[in-house]
DNA sequence: CTACTGTTAGTACCTAGTACTAATAGTGGA
DNA sequence: TCCACTATTAGTACTAGGTACTAACAGTAG
C-alpha cells in the first residue's frame, strides 16, 4: 500500500484518535508508517492533546456525568411538595432521550415511570410495592413539555396491607396520563412513627 | 491537629482517592502532611494503583458504558423473537440499577417499561402510541433475575385505529407480571406491507 | 539492649510525552 | 542546473508522575 499523503494521514488521524483516544504516538507511527515526530508534527498542526491528557479528558468527563445520574435514580422527576400518605406533586422535563425519534412524542413507560416513582414515594412505608395498575395516557407528550405529575391516595382498606393512590398527570393544565395504582405496603397508616 | 495513625491515614486516604481520583502522590503527602514516600507506601499496601492507571481506568469504563448505553435507547430488553402484528419475546437482565436499594427488588416501571416497549415494537405500525393499559405484578423480582416478556396481539378491532396487546412476563416460568395494553396505531394492520 | 515498625531520603529507571535543532529527500520553478 | 521550499526524520535536553530498590533514622515494646 502507498503512503499516504499529508493530507489524508492526518485526516486518518483525527478519525482514529477520536475512535481510540487510548492510542499512543508509537502505535500510530507504525500505523501510519511514518516516524514518531511526523505524527507529533501533526498532532500540533491538528491541536490533538498527547495521549494522557486526552484520557483525562475522557475521565473527566464521566467523572461529571456519574455524579449527575446518581440522584435521578431513585425517583423518576423532581419531587417538589409531598406529605407522606396524603398526596405529591412531581415534575419530568421531556427531553430528546424520552421521546421516540419518528415523531418526538414521550414514551409511555416515561410517563409510567413518574407515576410510579410518585406513588412510591408518597406513600410512608420503606417497602412500598406496586401491585396493580390501570394508567391511560389521554394526549400525547412531546419534547421540550414539563409534565406535573399529582398523586392522591385515595383509600386506605385498614383490613389489608394495600394502599390506592391516583396519580393525574398534566402539561399546562391538560390531562395528558391518569393513573390507579394499588400499592402492597408492610405495615398500615400510624401516626407516631419516627 | 495531630498527625493521624497509619492505619487511620490509609483508611482516609481510600477515601480520597475514592472521591477524587485525580490527585498525585504529592497533594496526598502535603494533605495528610507525611513525605511523598509514605504515601507510595501505603498505596501499596492498600493496592491502589497510580495515577495515571486510575484515571485510564475512569476513562475505560465510560468509554465501554457510552458504546453499551446507546441501543438501550429505543427498546428497554433485547428483543430475542419478533413476528410483526403477531407476537414477540424480550429478555431483561435486573440489574443493580433497576431495584430498590433497600430489598433489591426491581422498581415497577422498569417491567412496565419493557412490556410497554415490547408493545409498542410488536405493533407493525411507525406511530404506534400505548392509549391505556392494566397491568399487575404478580411476583417482586430481585436483581440477578432474568425475566422474559411475551407480547401477543390478541386482537385488532378492524373499526377502530386500536390493538389489544397481552404481555406475560416470566422469571423461571414463574408469572412475575402481566398487563392489557391497548394501543394507537396510525394504519390498519395490512399484508402487504413494504 | 535489641528487634521491629514506621517514616523519610535518595538513586536509577520508566513511559509518553514537549520543545527544540539539525539533517536529509524530493519537488517545482527561474 | 541550482535554489527554495515542504515533508520527514533523527537526536538531544527536559518534564511529570510515577516504580523499584537501598539505606538511614526515630520511637517503642519486650
Amino acid at each position: 500500500m502507498m503512503r499516504l499523503s499529508k493530507k489524508e494521514r492526518q485526516a486518518n488521524l483525527l478519525e482514529t484518535i477520536k475512535e481510540n483516544p487510548f492510542i499512543t504516538d508509537e502505535e500510530l507511527a507504525e500505523r501510519f508508517g511514518v516516524s514518531v515526530q511526523t505524527i507529533r508534527l501533526d498532532r500540533m498542526e491538528l491541536s490533538i492533546p498527547e495521549l494522557r491528557e486526552r484520557i483525562k479528558n475522557v475521565a473527566e468527563k464521566s467523572f461529571e456525568d456519574e455524579v449527575k445520574s446518581l440522584p435521578i435514580e431513585e425517583v423518576i422527576g423532581e419531587i417538589i411538595d409531598i406529605e407522606l400518605d396524603e398526596s405529591a406533586i412531581s415534575i419530568f422535563d421531556v427531553k430528546a432521550e424520552h421521546v421516540f425519534v419518528r415523531n418526538r412524542i414521550a414514551r409511555g413507560h416515561h410517563l409510567f415511570a413518574q407515576a410510579n416513582s410518585l406513588a412510591v414515594a408518597v406513600i410512608n412505608d420503606d417497602l412500598a410495592l406496586t401491585a396493580k395498575s390501570t394508567i391511560r395516557f389521554t394526549r400525547p407528550v412531546k419534547e421540550g413539555e414539563r409534565v406535573v405529575a399529582k398523586a392522591k391516595v385515595i383509600h386506605i382498606k385498614d383490613e389489608k396491607d394495600r394502599t390506592m393512590v391516583e396519580v393525574q398527570s398534566f402539561v399546562g393544565g391538560e390531562l395528558v396520563f391518569r393513573g390507579d395504582f394499588e400499592m402492597y405496603r408492610s405495615k398500615k397508616k400510624e401516626k407516631d412513627e419516627a
